[in-house]
DNA sequence: CTCAGTGTGTTAATTTTTTAGCATTATGTT
DNA sequence: AACATAATGCTAAAAAATTAACACACTGAG
């Protein structure tokens, strides 16, 4: 079970939101909220992900500002592929098409283009790896 | 908000369960939970997730079969957009991005090639809208 | 027919989450 | 110095989520 699975509904929410500014004060946590609750409980809650380990915060003049202790990086991987195992089968290029479905209108030319290029890349390490692997292969067929 | 925002942490780990295999028994999507409760609890918050119209079932033979009532599609693009969101400062290529690297190693020439194909289409679409558009794209300039 | 097995429905206790009230501390202004 | 403002810490009540106990219904085997 990830970590993040144990996160209860405002959890969730509060620590998307940290995610997403990348640190945030307890103020800006609540404007960030759609429903937000009292200033109190957000509060409350923040210093609940505190005690939990999900965040830690520093002191910012008179205020604190909450950061998570998972970096964006590992969290954004762990979510894809939670995301990829319940929709996609567990095929991250499907998720990858139903991504570029979904928004063709916002990309442009140059985008894809960068995008041809990461694949022509994969493309590449493919090769490399097929080459310096070549036993292995064979084993796998039998 | 989004519905599926709301889901407290038990249901929105069957709704999961549920959306990864389609439709589920009660003992199925039980089976499927790392950490289980009782077989009479995962029953209580099935009953409970039909009550909120997140799913609805129907009977084959003796039991319950379970199924999503926003179908998969939906979901999955209502899940991607939130995590673009969260983690990718909106920009669903730097989704795509994050899951080719994650997963270079599982994406084979073939896929890749199709990938490539996708694009290319992609490509053809925007130089249609720009066609079909010219007017809007020159009075955006202004 | 009776019993074991596999389901469901209802209900209630327990636990967790969510919320907010009140006290306190620090800063800047008059 | 006194006050308004903007924070935090602690605590407890209220609401929601979670869990499980018990009763009942249907099926198939002996």
């Amino acid at each position: 079970m990830t970590k993040a699975s144990k996160l209860s509904r405002r959890e969730r929410q509060m620590m998307d939101i940290i995610y997403r500014l990348g640190e945030a004060s307890a103020k800006q946590v609540m404007e960030n909220i759609e429903d937000p609750p009292s200033y109190s409980s957000v509060r409350t809650l923040l210093r609940k992900l505190v005690e939990k380990g999900h965040i830690s915060h520093r002191e910012s003049g008179l205020k604190y500002v909450y950061y998570p202790l998972v970096e964006r990086k590992a969290a954004s991987k762990s979510a894809l592929t939670n995301l990829v195992k319940t929709f996609f089968s567990g095929s991250p290029l499907q998720a990858v098409n139903s991504l570029l479905d979904m928004s063709s209108h916002e990309i442009t030319d140059e985008e894809l283009e960068h995008l041809e290029s990461l694949i022509r890349e994969k493309k590449k390490e493919n090769k490399n790896r097929v080459k310096k692997t070549p036993v292995k292969k064979i084993r796998g067929k039998h």
